[in-house]
DNA sequence: GTATTATATCATATTCGCATGAGAAACTCA
DNA sequence: TGAGTTTCTCATGCGAATATGATATAATAC
């Protein structure tokens, strides 16, 4: 489903954002609760740290936390960096066989596929993952982005430093 | 989405299939129809025949043809031998923390996700995605396999030796 | 300001998917 | 039977993803 990278990543920013708002997580912490090599752990955080989805703070009590309010937070933001989302323009047959203007009997079905799952992840927010059994629709659009916005930076979040007041829970 | 393997055996079965059904493809044509290179391509080819996917003739005017009607032959059966579809016990937070029967906040959401690509590829047949755009749901459920039965040999088709009737078409 | 705690970064090892090449085996046709 | 065609099989190379280890850098607390 995703590569290993992107899953650990997917899980180590669940875990953050289940635990208290201010008390950051230690990558210690998370990589051992994870089972995943602390090292390998360290990169990815930095590179969520880098893409503005959590924020690292050095020193004693340092450790790693959300950037920003888990509902605005799309699974996509997370993950493309590690995984690359199916891309809309070629499909199953590909090269030269199949573009959009010119398709291939299979694309609308391989497409409606992918797009399904495109959109799983860039309408499915941290806030909804954490909020229990998926009976309730919660997966409403945060926002819509084409391409990853690699240059993110530490988007400063809503209300101030660090401290954004939690929606639903 | 696939890995390369998967997704070149995928394309693979497809061009075969659109072409006469007497009539083999040399792994030469399709290789170089595909843009694949031709030894890696045969050795996928070579798993599809063992997988009873593919028929294999050697000798000339040999090659490969569809093993059973391409109404029968779920996506899932040409994938699975390359890529592993997601499983359905562990979800997102995988490791302990969540199983079936004690699950997650995050697994029905998941689970829903995956669901939904697994059953695109055991229901969608080679028929189906050869029918046209996608606006007839021709996704009638063909076969139900919970776990890729490795050996299963050339199955010998439903209509004596390697001539089935095409339905549709 | 020094010791401690923790992230950031660099260099390197390991594993696996992808790909290449050469030769063996099987089949067809004349 | 022998030449030609095609798949089959084995051995090997290559590169990216994954993982490890050591050191540098930053923040806190005393």
């Amino acid at each position: 489903m995703l590569n290993q990278s992107a899953d650990h990543a997917l899980r180590a920013v669940l875990f953050v954002a289940r635990q208290a708002e201010d008390v950051p997580c230690s990558a210690d912490l998370i990589a051992s609760t994870l089972d995943v090599p602390r090292n390998y752990l360290g990169k990815l955080l930095n590179t969520l740290a880098q893409t503005g989805v959590l924020l690292s703070t050095r020193g004693p009590r340092g450790g790693f936390r959300l950037a920003m309010d888990p509902a605005s937070l799309p699974l996509a933001r997370i993950v493309e960096p590690f995984h690359r989302l199916p891309e809309r323009r070629t499909c199953l047959l590909g090269n030269g066989a199949c573009d959009p203007d010119n398709p291939c009997e299979s694309h609308d079905r391989w497409q409606a596929m992918t797009d399904h799952l495109t959109q799983f992840f860039e309408r499915t927010t941290v806030a909804t993952m954490l909020s229990g059994h998926g009976d309730d629709d919660g997966t409403t659009v945060i926002m819509h982005r084409t391409r990853p916005a690699r240059d993110v930076g530490a988007t400063s979040p809503t209300s101030g430093q660090g401290s954004y007041r939690r929606t639903g829970t």
